[in-house]
DNA sequence: ATTATCTATAGATCTATAGATAATGC
DNA sequence: ATTATCTATAGATCTATAGATAATGC
């Protein structure tokens, strides 16, 4: 860890054992919010709630952290990360580029069962990250144009298939936490039966790519 | 109008002077709400800030209603029955199922730019308005279960098919809010082919009742 | 000696209500 | 006389900071 945290500081000083208490003083705030967000998905609490939760000082807040906004951000950006990376995980060994849209949205669609506290956060930020450079939209966005690069996908304009992929993820997502129990695990697979034909696939070429079997998630 | 307040209560008495003095000022803070969620969205002001808008005094407030959530509930459901109906009266002439349903979509897509303010409202809304029994979602879920009847639609689960025309519509609707001039009219009446498909229409039928004129919204 | 953490609190909201004022009913 | 509206304020937050305490460096 120590090795870890020097790299990433570039070539600065070794860390101290100061730096490090307040490595885990700054995880243990991240971490409270994080299970905040998992929760309720609220971000409308005190931050005095937030370092009871943290089990650190009040005023600490403020040796990590302005606002109550960027202590959240924080925490939503290591939460769809890591999420990123378990999915760029899961796809590695897929070449069609249908297939690898396909999972990476029957597998979104699924978080609700699989990683609720994931599916808390990307219900919580909705579309706001939707643009952002980075994240899962990129993600998206990139597969479809390789679909469409690669013939598979019949639409001229990406954005709007990635505008329509994220709504409907919501939508789905959001549904799932509401009302457990109402979507299942075919559901989500016939959503992304849905979105394939959306995209101008056949329905029968659409119906087989949606119901293969899905690689495992870290 | 008084004849209108008095039907409207049952057999009461005919309102007086009173009753209308105070029908005037809830409308004053319903208006005031309707204002406010048109220009930012943000439900998050005082209710010091709403009674300066409605140009009423801060405890008048309490004399109309207990919470903030409520009064934006009520406005909420004045804009939206409001839009119902225009839309209802705009496809009063049409037959077809799936034009139908088409021609909502396209006219809520447009939103944004024809009535921003019934636009900022869904947005702010989102999806928690989707699953109650009446309002726009109801008439959403009529329409492709008539398109499924009529053999127009290929899906079997209208609750998908309405899920996604809901998530898309909201992802369109945000966007447009947040980059003005970034999606057209003929985007919303692509994305309105793109679903047409995904509801199982073949891309030539999609194609052809996408792009139809449309009635004039009132 | 230095720096992070913790405790206590001042100052800034914001909500809800009590009491005064104004408008209408009779 | 009755009822809605308005003004003023008590009480309940919540944020941000100052000063005290504890941990680490040297």
């Amino acid at each position: 860890m120590t090795a870890v945290a020097a790299s990433a500081a570039g070539a600065g000083p070794a860390p101290t054992r100061v730096d490090r208490r307040k490595a885990r003083t700054r995880r243990a705030l991240v971490d409270a919010a994080r299970r905040i967000l998992a929760d309720g998905g609220s971000t409308d609490v005190s931050i005095q709630e937030i370092t009871d939760t943290a089990d650190v000082g009040f005023g600490t807040f403020y040796n990590h952290f302005d606002t109550k906004a960027e202590l959240f951000e924080a925490a939503v950006r290591e939460v769809l990360e890591e999420y990123g990376a378990a999915l760029d995980e899961a796809c590695a060994d897929l070449t069609d580029s249908a297939e690898i849209y396909a999972v990476g949205l029957r597998m979104t669609a699924r978080l609700a069962t699989t990683q609720p506290a994931v599916a808390q956060v990307l219900v919580q930020v909705g579309m706001s990250y939707a643009w952002a450079e980075d994240g899962l939209a990129a993600r998206a966005l990139r597969d479809i144009q390789r679909g469409i690069d690669d013939g598979r996908f019949a639409i001229t304009d990406a954005r709007l298939g990635l505008l329509s992929t994220a709504g409907c993820v919501l939508a789905f997502l959001q549904l799932s936490l509401d009302r457990p129990g109402d979507l299942s695990d075919d559901d989500a697979d016939t959503l992304a039966e849905m979105l394939l034909r959306m995209l101008g696939m056949t329905a029968r070429s659409a119906a087989a790519v949606a119901h293969r079997a899905l690689p495992a998630l870290r």
